[in-house]
Parts: structure tokens; sequence; C-alpha cells
DNA sequence: GTAAAATAACTTGTATGCAAGTTATCTATA
DNA sequence: TATAGATAACTTGCATACAAGTTATTTTAC
């Protein structure tokens, strides 16, 4: 587990839920592995009661499982919730995408293309930075559209799918997700809303083809078998 | 505070939970209020511990505002926050609607008719039952689509939502909430996806309208003053 | 040696006490 | 009386202890 350095401004809730989603997204914890609450607590230096409320609130997008009395389990890569994570992001941020034509600011639009920027330049050298920049890029679209609380609940359902994103960067070599943003910014700066639905739809369908392929490369990973 | 009785499969954290949300949702706790740890606990018969884990929990969808050593408030009526749960309930559901036509089975079409007779039953004899039907014919739309956790996700930012629906039980009289349903579950048994999600839209559109009676009579609830 | 029962070692759920910070009240001083 | 400062009474965040339930181990009986 990587222990990275506790911001002074966060609770120790807080730390300890940044801590452990991380690790679930990375994949550093493995899926289906047991973590215990004190054994969390020991080794972020803080008492159970942190622990527990963070595990708590990861419990409720059912990214871990909370069995009473028995422990705490990193949950299975599911296909169910990654389905429903999946459509709910692809739902919402098709509409986002279509307001965010009326609502962006040039302000907006640049910040859009810094991000941009970063992504095209980690695109080669780190790939790693890729998916806080792609996470980034979805950010803004829902700051422009004045719906950060929708992106709070998205991003809890979306770790399922994260998880999986991770496993794609890692089995898929030729990656689109890059000149996908690009196309979906330049419908978005064109104030074209029926290009930018249809570019977004285009950037989330890469993840149907992906999964045949982690599906079978991580199978260790995956609940039950089917599918 | 309206106190019901403790189910005995459930915890005390869900206990509390589930009392403090539907005092809020029934603005028994009025907007703005304060509510205390201790208080909350003392009335239900438990500790702080499972009272501040349920609060915890209604302040990610921002119902209630934790405020560090000071206290927690129950949250005004927030347009921002009512327009971020119609946004998602109208964005989610519509999609949801057109998928139930193609996944609906007998009994999933049987238990929705059901849910409908029951609504034209309460209409002219117990209003009050009705917000509950509501919420479960909405609920089994979504386990028809097999998208469970993202009506979790829904329900909670909906609590904005669901308190404003009660002022317009209040405060409309011509109700059309339930042949709405009725016109969805045409559209759905027709296996008419158009016919679904305009029917669908139609019935959320109902709350645009309601907003200025809304706003004007419950004034002392609303967060600042604009809109 | 095997199986069943007792027990010890775990787990999370909850209660309680203290720490740290905010707010209201009381007191002192001008 | 008015104002500033001290203080007492609150609040939530967190640590710790215990309760209740599960699992692994050991012991005992045959």
């Amino acid at each position: 587990m990587i222990v990275p350095a506790k911001n002074p401004s966060e609770t120790n809730r807080e730390y300890a839920f940044r801590v452990i989603s991380e690790n679930i997204i990375s994949l550093e914890i493995e899926p289906g592995s047991m973590i215990g609450e004190q054994e969390i607590a020991t080794i972020l230096g803080l008492s159970r009661t942190p622990v527990h409320e963070a595990l708590l609130e990861l419990s409720k997008s059912k990214i871990v499982d909370i069995l009473p009395q028995k422990g705490c389990s990193v949950s299975m890569i599911d296909s169910d919730l990654i389905r429903e994570a999946r459509f709910l992001r692809i739902t919402v941020e098709a509409a986002l995408v279509e307001d965010a034509c009326e609502l962006a600011t040039e302000a907006d639009l640049q910040e859009l293309e810094e991000n941009l920027q970063l992504q095209e330049f980690y695109l080669k050298k780190d790939q790693s930075k890729l998916l806080t920049l792609d996470n980034d890029f979805h950010e803004i679209i829902y700051r422009i559209c004045n719906k950060m609380q929708c992106h709070y609940m998205v991003s809890l359902m979306s770790m399922h799918f994260d998880r999986v994103r991770n496993l794609s960067l890692r089995s898929v070599k030729d990656l689109k997700i890059v000149s996908d943003h690009r196309a979906i910014f330049d419908a978005i700066k064109a104030k074209d809303p029926v290009a930018a639905r249809a570019a977004f739809q285009k950037h989330m369908a890469r993840f149907d083809l992906d999964w045949n392929i982690i599906s079978q490369e991580y199978k260790q990973y995956i609940s039950d078998g089917k599918n």
C-alpha cells in the first residue's frame, strides 16, 4: 500500500478516504483482498474511527464490501457495476457536453485547451499522468455546467470503471483517448452540441472493445466468471 | 421530530439515517435549523456514533451541512442543488424508460400496474402516500434496468428535489402525477421508447411550473433569495 | 487418527471520553 | 453605559474501550 503524505488541510477521515481510494483504483490493493480497519489505521498512523468512516463512504458505491463482524474486502471487478458506472457517465456527460456548448466561457475553453496540451505532452512521456488529466478534463466540463454535486456522485461510482480503465491503459496499446478529448473540445468550442454528443459517445464506446481483452488478461480479478 | 420504531433488521446507523432523512424530506425538521448529534442521539436512544455516521452520509449530498466544531444544519432549499438533482433524475431516468421498453418482463409490467392502481386509489384518499408510491414507481424502473446502484446515487441527491415535491403537493392542487405515470407505463408496455421518453419528460417538466409558486409561498426556507 | 466441542483470536458496531475549536455569557474596566 | 477580555458552555473530530458476532485453533472424547 502506497502512503502519500497527509495534506494539512484535510481531516484524518478525508486523508484515509483519499489514500484508500487511490490504492484501490491503482490496483495497488488487489481486487478481492481483505483489508482490516485496524490494519489500515496502523499503516496511516490513525485510529480506527476515521478509517471506519472512510470505508463506510466507499462501501456506498460498493467499491468495498463491509461484512459486519467479519471484515472488509475490496470488491472484485464486477461487470454489472462497471456497466452501471459507464451508463451513468455516458448518460450524464453526454447531456453535459451539449450544455457546455452554450455555457462555456472563453476562460473555460482555455482551461480545457491547457489540459489537452498536457495530455498530448504526457501521452508519450508518462501515461500514468493521463488518468489524472482525463479525470480533470471531465471534471472541468461538470464545473462549466455547474454540476459539481453530480460530479461527486458519478465519480464515486466511476471507481469501478476507473480500475478497468487502468487495466485498459496497460493492455491496450493504441490509445485514442487524447484525440477523442480534442474532438469533444473542438465541438464545444464550435458550440455544436450534436457534434459534441457524438464525439463523446465515440469516446466512451471504446471501452466496449477493451472489455474482451481485459476480461481474459485479468481473469483472476473478475467476479463470477460470466461476462 | 417524528420517531418511528426501529426495524430490528437495521443497524443503529441505518435507523438514524432513515429517521433523519424522513424528517428532513417531510419538512418536520425545518430547512436551516440546527441539529446536534447529541440532541438526535438522545431522541433516538442511541450514542453519538451512529448518528454522526448517518449525518456524514447525508452531508455528502449537501442535504445537511456539517460545520466542524460548530454544529450541523439542515440545508436551506437551494435552487442550484434542486436543479442538479432534477437534471440527474431527468437525464438518467429518460434513458432508463427507453431501456425499460426492451427489458421489462410481464412480471415487471404487472408490478408497475399494481403500483399505479394504488396511486389512483390514494389520489383522492391520502395524498401523503403518493410520495412513497411515486418513489416506488421510479425505483421499479431502475430495478427493471438493473441499475440499483444508480438509483441509490440519484435518490441521495433527489432529497433536495423531494422536499420541494413535498411543498408542491401542498401548494399545487391539480396534480397530474398519476396520469403521467400511467402514460409512461403505457409506453413501456407498448415497447415504444420514443413515447416513453416523451411521457417522462412531460412528467418532469411540471416541476418547472411549480417553482414560482413554491418560491413565493415558502420564501423563508429558500437560500439566498435569488431564484 | 478423527470428529466434535470448547476456546481463543480475530472482525466490525457502538458507547464513551477527551481534544480542539466556536460561541455565548459574564466580568472588569473605562 | 459601552466595550473589551476572560471564561464557561457548547459543538464536532478522533481515540479508545467494550459488545457482539465470526473464524481459526486447540482440546477433548472416542
